[in-house]
DNA sequence: GTCTATATGCAGATAGAC
DNA sequence: GTCTATCTGCATATAGAC
C-alpha cells in the first residue's frame, strides 16, 4: 500500500505502472496481482483513503467551535496539517476526480457532509453581524482554493514567483496557514464574536 | 488541433488515445501521425497553447492600470474570461505540470513574468497605505486559487456543496468574479486609492 | 494526402512450478 | 506465498498501396 500510494499519487492511475509499484515495494509483479487482483482495485483503495484524508470533517469543527475565528482557524489548520503531510494529495485528487467523476459517489459516501447544516451555522453569524454576508459555497471554495493551489500548482508558482527556488517556496508554504486565516477574517470584516457597537457597520457585498 | 485539444484537455497525456483524437477529427489514425509525427509532439503543441492562455499577461495589466481596484478587477476578469471559455484548462494544466514539471521550462519561456517588477508595484501601494501589507506570492496564490479551484475541483465541490446540481453550480461560477474581487479588496482593507485620512488605520498583519 | 495493413513494444493479468 | 515464464490485448508508430 505504501508503494502504491507513492506511485499512484505522483503518477496518477493512467501514468502508474504495476511494475513500478512492485519495484517500489521490493516484490514481484505477480505477487502484487496476487494481493490486489487488479490495478483498478489497488487504485480504488488508495483513492478512497486519499479522499478520506483530504475531506476533513468540517461538520465536527463547526459544531465544536462556537467562535467564528476559531472555526476558520480550525478548518484552515485541518487542511494545512493534512496537506503538509501529503503534499501531492491536492493534485492527485484534482487529477482523479476529473478523470473519473463517477468514482466520487463511492468514495464520498459515509462522509456526512451536509451543506444545509453548514449553511445554517454561517447564516447565524451573518444574521448576528459577526461577519459580512457570504454563502457557504463561496467561502468554502475560497478557503480550499487558497490552501490547495500552492501545492497543486507548485511547479508553475514556484517557477514564476520564486525563480524556481524550492527553499524559498517551502518557507512560503509555511506562511500560508496564517496568511489565509487572516485573509478570510479580514475579507469578512470579522472583528470579534460580540458584535455590539460595530454590528451596523458591516458592508453588505456578497 | 481542435480534436486533440478536446481529448488531451479532458483525458490528459496519459489517458488520451491517438485513435480517439483521430475519430474526433474524422480522419484516420495514420493520417494523424502523418501530420504530427508523434503523440508527444501533438501534445506539446496543445500544452504550450494552453499555458499561453492560462498565464495572462499580469505585467501588462499592472502597468496599464494605476488604480489598485482596477488592477485586481482586471486580473480577476482576465482569468475569469479565459477559464469560462475553457473550463477544463485548470485541471489540465494542474495535471500536466505535475506529471512532467520539466516541460514548463519550454512552455513558459517568452512569457515575461517578472516577479521583481510585480513586487515593486505592490510594495508601492502598501507603502502608500492603499492596501494592507501582503507579498505578491501570497496575493497571487490567493487570487489564482480562488479562481481556479471551482473549475479544477468541480466534481467534488458540486457534489458536496450543491448536491450535484449542475445548474446551481453554473450560477455559482458566474458569481465568482464579483465575489473574489470583493473578497480580495476587503481582505486587503482597500478603501480607495487616495488614502489620506485613513492611511494610519490599516492593520498590519501579513 | 489518405487509406489499410502491419510491425513493435509494452502493460495488465494469469499459469504453474516451488 | 513467492517466483519465472507467458498469454493477451492494446497503443504508438510505420510501410506501402492508391
Amino acid at each position: 500500500m505504501d508503494a502504491a500510494r507513492k506511485v499512484f499519487v505522483t503518477k496518477g492511475m493512467d501514468g502508474a505502472r504495476m511494475q513500478e509499484i512492485a519495484d517500489e515495494a521490493g516484490i514481484n509483479k505477480a505477487l502484487l496481482h496476487y494481493y490486489f487482483r487488479t490495478k483498478q482495485q489497488l487504485f480504488d483503495a488508495i483513492f478512497e483513503e486519499s479522499m478520506g484524508k483530504l475531506v476533513p470533517n468540517v461538520m465536527e469543527i463547526f459544531k465544536q467551535k462556537s467562535n467564528f475565528r476559531e472555526k476558520i482557524e480550525a478548518i484552515v489548520e485541518a487542511y494545512d496539517s493534512v496537506i503538509r503531510k501529503n503534499p501531492f494529495l491536492p493534485q492527485f485528487v484534482i487529477r482523479e476526480i476529473n478523470r473519473d467523476p463517477d468514482q466520487l459517489a463511492g468514495a464520498i459516501r459515509s462522509r456526512g457532509f451536509d451543506s444545509n447544516t453548514l449553511n445554517g451555522f454561517l447564516d447565524e453569524d451573518i444574521k448576528n453581524g459577526v461577519i459580512a454576508p457570504i454563502t457557504m459555497p463561496h467561502l468554502f471554495a475560497n478557503l480550499v482554493g487558497m490552501m490547495m493551489i500552492p501545492y497543486a500548482g507548485r511547479p508553475l508558482l514556484q517557477q514564476n514567483l520564486f525563480n524556481n527556488n524550492a527553499e524559498e517556496y517551502d518557507k512560503f508554504l509555511l506562511e500560508r496557514r496564517q496568511v489565509v486565516t487572516q485573509f478570510i477574517l479580514h475579507a469578512l470584516q470579522y472583528k470579534g464574536d460580540n458584535p455590539s457597537g460595530w454590528r451596523q457597520n458591516v458592508v453588505h457585498i456578497f
